[in-house]
DNA sequence: TCAATTATTGACGCCTCGTCAAAAAGTGCA
DNA sequence: TGCACTTTTTGACGAGGCGTCAATAATTGA
């Protein structure tokens, strides 16, 4: 019994050490430069081995999504646990979205893989719930704060929205900028300069258009992130490097 | 010399040709269910005559995008000239993303397989920059409608934004939720519903955030949009078939 | 009509994925 | 320890994809 535990130790231990073999070459030349032979090679195992791991390619692939993703609902869950009032949270939270996209910008990337049909098509049913649990618990989050801010009356959601569309825009919002600074191939020729600090202003403007109390002035809210940011920052690294000691 | 042209002109439909061959293929299965044999043999032509036209696969994708693009600027120009309001006209393109997003979900998705980094690096520098100057002039369309509401007394823009990070903004949300729309795969089972509605309303929240006037309830703004949509769909309906038709 | 140019073809080299029979390693019992 | 049985590992293999290029076919123009 103890024996048997070993094994699958050491089978588990080969399963994390595949995926950070995979991860880099996943990063750095993507889903088509991922390839078996060199993962195996890399590993100095057969072809075969990896295959009693992962079934294919893209299991690995979304495996190392479920990593990141992680990552992103454990920052997220740090800045939901600031002490303030919900809309600090909520900022909190947008913080928590530059860190990931500006300092854990791989897995932001590993994070974008899987929103590849053909990828996400051929991967288990299980490891497909691993993904959708973590991206309804990070949602989950978000909408717990909505929902507190609604209960102390510093926000009213419009009556077409549920908790959740309203987190979706700020969601949206977040996301689509990120996609779009990292894959626009050049986004100060088109006159955006500073896209970080746009979706700021735009996330305070969306905040206030809301009426979600307490309205802000940008510079307020300039100023509010940047105590956040103080606060967290240090939290948010101890968190990256966790995942990576882990992993 | 007219015989020139005459070839000339038979290649260049063999060109569309293969684009009409390769679109629904790449929209069914992905990047890599699209195959030059595939192509070649449904054309009934060698692949080498294929790749007389194309010098590998990322450049059919790449052309297809940029019909698609077009079509997405075309949109855009008409949402351009309402006649009304910047704000109207700003809903307007507002009501474009939805219909590209609702009725041309084809192109949709095309245009997403270029914001893949191997993608993008493989086709031409000259077809990257028709990309390019399709998005800055989708771009300039919106810029110039918020400056001309600059100009008409209807909007401040912040200190720290340019117009272009203002449209950014609108952009990131509308691109955002068009993804997580197609690439979530169950949005339903998270709490959002009405996705659609969903950043109807946010955007209008973020409209009347930065107060550009006419502040909108978000009656109103539905109301508004109907009455933009009744005039414009029709308009939208027949660029998407010239485009068809074209090709 | 025929040489010169241009276009087309598809077999080829190299690569990848995922499989599977055979070989190797590990296990437990006498 | 020796030996039969199970589990794990291996890498050659089939199928199929990309992009090339020498050979073939078609076209042109004199």
């Amino acid at each position: 019994m103890v024996e048997l535990t070993r094994k699958q130790r050491e089978i588990e231990r080969r399963t994390l050490e595949i995926l950070r073999v995979a991860r880099p070459i996943l990063i750095a030349e993507g889903f088509q430069g991922l390839s078996m032979d060199r993962v195996a090679s890399q590993m100095e195992y057969a072809k075969g081995t990896i295959y009693n791991h992962f079934p294919n390619k893209e299991e690995i692939v979304l495996a190392l999504a479920v990593e990141s993703m992680e990552l992103r609902r454990n920052l997220f869950a740090q800045s939901a646990s600031v002490v303030g009032p919900a809309r600090i949270r909520m900022m909190a939270l947008g913080a928590a979205c530059e860190f990931f996209t500006q300092h854990c910008t791989d897995d932001f990337l590993v994070e974008q893989c899987i929103r590849n049909q053909s990828i996400w098509e051929k991967s288990s049913e299980q490891r497909q719930n691993l993904i959708r649990q973590c991206e309804g618990h990070c949602m989950g989050i978000v909408a717990s704060i909505v929902r507190d801010a609604v209960f102390q009356n510093e926000l009213v959601i419009p009556e077409t929205l549920t908790a959740e569309e309203l987190v979706f825009g700020f969601w949206a919002i977040n996301y689509g900028s990120q996609i779009l600074t990292y894959s626009s191939p050049s986004l100060p020729a088109i006159g955006i300069n500073d896209p970080f600090n746009a979706i700021r202003v735009h996330c305070c403007t969306l905040l206030n258009g809301f009426a979600w109390q307490p309205i802000m002035m940008h510079s307020e809210y300039n100023e509010a992130m940047k105590q956040i940011n103080e606060t967290l920052q240090p939290k948010f690294w101890s968190l990256k490097e966790q995942q990576h000691t882990v992993n």
